[in-house]
DNA sequence: TGTTAATATTGAACACGTTCAGAAATATCT
DNA sequence: AGATATTTCTGAACGTGTTCAATATTAACA
């Protein structure tokens, strides 16, 4: 399937299919959406759709592609105008909240298989592992210009990801306008964090950060 | 259903049901265990089952109540044996791993509409609340002895339990032997929050205290 | 061009979780 | 005991995601 060059008819119609499909699911919810409807949507059988797509939730991780992607274009948009750290780190987060505000339920979806390791859609697992480490870097980016210990480098971008997710998890339950308190929030924790950031460089700090990187290192959560 | 006292017929053969149910998830695994292998594993019609548990997935609840039934007896059991906080966070964590330690997959389906704010099962949800509650509430019970001033005293426990979370997530995922490495990674966490503690407490911190408090007071994760 | 290989599509079937009108069994009341 | 209400159970059906052998369409090659 799709071995000839890039521009192949085959991933042209599964781009359109992706589309369609994300329509759908924005329009009627991902579980009312069937199958069925997608298909006849792409005036396809059900059964050609598997052709392009092995299930139903497989949609949902090219969605993922897509967010990512969406993400590291707007950011670079206007990265030049974030002047220090904590302009960079408002860029990053606030713009991937803007990309997923009328989408959450999909984002949602997408942490289905969060719990199962060996799940092929697991939101933590092997085959995410790409856009992970993308979304990662974006923060190891964020970080090279400032002048900060070696530990540091290493630990931060881990760090500010996880914190990401955390604050992506309350966006997701919060039911307040606009998700108002989620940007509260956001900025609360992000001018917290360059605080404590520049507390942590400190020499006092040093066998702190040490234990810490040695920690993460052996967990395999950061590389040496 | 089930209107009159607790030692209900009705109750009695829900609990068998959920014995039943859990055996055969961890036999055969959650997905691949049918639930016309249940009924049949039960003596029952398909259809009579759904009498007791309104779908296969709400049985999991079950399963979430009873796994904190038993975190808390079995702290219970051991509490005068930890002497100092350390050892109390200690007890706490790794008595919910060995709880969980064989049934991983199980844990793993628990998470599975995390990120569906309104689906009634969902692990952040309001139908886990009270459950959530009482899990966070132990770590509580952990600090109470000690001398910490009282913003800690209430961030703490979130605190702690969010980072529970954090480990049980690298639990799942840990593929080495008895889970060793989650077992060593947690140790070195807690020793790590316990020497954070001790410098948070200090009265140099108390302004990063306060905004972080007012933060979690506003975002409504915390209480006043 | 004619032949072969690769790509794309079909439609019917399957197994699964779930629903439901109704029947059976059991408890409650007069 | 008989009548009535409540609880428990049945079996057949439904809609869903998914599979697959077979077929049509398109590309590659002689």
């Amino acid at each position: 399937m799709f071995k000839s060059g890039a521009t192949n008819k085959g991933q042209a119609t599964k781009a359109q299919l992706l589309e369609i499909s994300l329509r759908l699911f924005r329009q009627r919810g991902f579980e009312t959406a069937t199958m069925r409807e997608i298909a006849a949507a792409a005036d396809m059988s059900l059964g050609a759709f598997y052709y392009y797509y092995p299930s139903k939730d497989s949609i949902i991780l090219d969605y993922y592609r897509q967010v990512q992607d969406q993400h590291a274009a707007r950011v670079a948009e206007r990265w030049a105008e974030a002047a220090d750290l904590r302009a960079r780190l408002g860029l990053l987060i606030h713009t991937k909240l803007d990309i997923l505000r009328d989408s959450r339920e999909l984002m949602g979806t997408l942490l289905r298989y969060t719990g199962s390791p060996d799940h092929p859609l697991s939101f933590l697992g092997e085959s995410t592992r790409g856009i992970r480490e993308e979304s990662i870097s974006m923060f190891r980016d964020a970080l090279s210009s400032e002048r900060l210990p070696d530990d540091m480098i290493r630990i931060l971008p881990l760090l500010l990801w996880a914190m990401q997710m955390g604050l992506l998890l309350y966006f997701l339950y919060d039911k307040s306008k606009a998700q108002a308190r989620t940007t509260k929030l956001t900025d609360g924790a992000l001018d917290l964090t360059v605080r404590m950031i520049s507390v942590a460089r400190l020499p006092i700090f040093r066998p702190v950060r040490k234990s810490l990187s040695g920690m993460l290192l052996e967990a395999g959560l950061i590389e040496g």
